[in-house]
DNA sequence: CGAGTGACTCTCATAATGCTAGTTATACGG
DNA sequence: CCGTATAACTAGCATTATGAGAGTCACTCG
């Protein structure tokens, strides 16, 4: 059977997802963002099985967002640091924190990003770099880009109905 | 075995996959904010077994993602849409977006962010909806919120290292 | 030499994924 | 009234991924 890939889609959600998209990747990597290097750090942290973490270290290895370092010599002992490319996922995961935070915490916030200066708790919000506008439908929408073929295009050719 | 739940741990992105982290269901709700309402619908556009298919609506409409809408009485017709839960995962899929295309589309962007007035591109940036400074690391992190427990607490009281 | 540490691998059970075919409820054309 | 079409699914079964637990390897330290 195996799992079907989304990897020869053109769409970049599935890119990406085709990357971190399985069961522990990304907390793996919200770990990574805490500061933790270490497999045995990852697996106290997730409380998660040691063949189950090296998979999905190796395949966020492969993926080219975390690297894998030799940090001693004698005895061999390993860490994994993120790469530029998993430091840009950032977004990512604040995006599903602010998410979690109001649709999932009855009891309220248990994690909060705050300024660190001022230690005031801070809110994230999308806006376009640009204008500074932020990103809310339908203002703002999605379209093909010059990568394009005929099947993304047809996408986004409306009739499906009302972006919400 | 059981595929172990992330769903009694406190952290907010946790919480968060439970809900959306099974494969395929991000793209489901891709799909919704394109327009796509249908069973028949889904199944075209993400080429997906209608067992699966079934099962993703399923969960999505009990996490309260999606509302199950009787459109038709005669004869008995289906369609799932948003809930506000639901639209306010955007920013999640907008930040998958932009990490998938600078990331993973060597061949060019095949989809982008535009304003629908000027039919400009935007480019998603995350930042502190009240003081509007962008959300970079070290400026803002994480922290321990007001329902935390010991356990969260802990994760918080650095000594994990740099945060990059 | 024996215990300890860190980073893993191996084996095996079970659960999730996925293909294909079938079902239900109804409309429509002849 | 009968056959075909459409939409939205379910059922049965193969294959794969996930996960628990134990074991391995390469050392260091006392």
């Amino acid at each position: 059977m195996q799992r079907k890939s989304y990897g020869n889609m053109q769409c970049p959600i599935a890119r990406s997802l085709e990357r971190v998209g399985e069961w522990w990747s990304i907390l793996i990597l919200r770990d990574a963002f805490q500061g933790l290097t270490r497999f045995e750090q990852f697996q106290k942290s997730l409380d998660i099985a040691p063949n189950m973490l090296a998979r999905r270290l190796g395949a966020l290895v492969k993926a080219g967002v975390l690297e894998r370092r030799r940090y001693c010599e004698r005895p061999p002992r390993y860490e994994y640091v993120l790469t530029e490319r998993g430091r840009d996922f950032r977004p990512v995961l604040w995006a599903l924190l602010a998410w979690g935070n109001a649709h999932f915490a009855p009891e309220g916030k248990s994690v909060v990003l705050i300024d660190s200066a001022t230690g005031a708790e801070a809110e994230p919000l999308m806006v376009d770099r640009h204008t500074g506008r932020p990103l809310a439908a339908p203002a703002f929408r999605t379209a093909p880009g010059p990568a394009a073929d005929e099947s993304t295009r047809q996408r986004h050719s409306g009739g499906a109905g009302r972006i919400p």
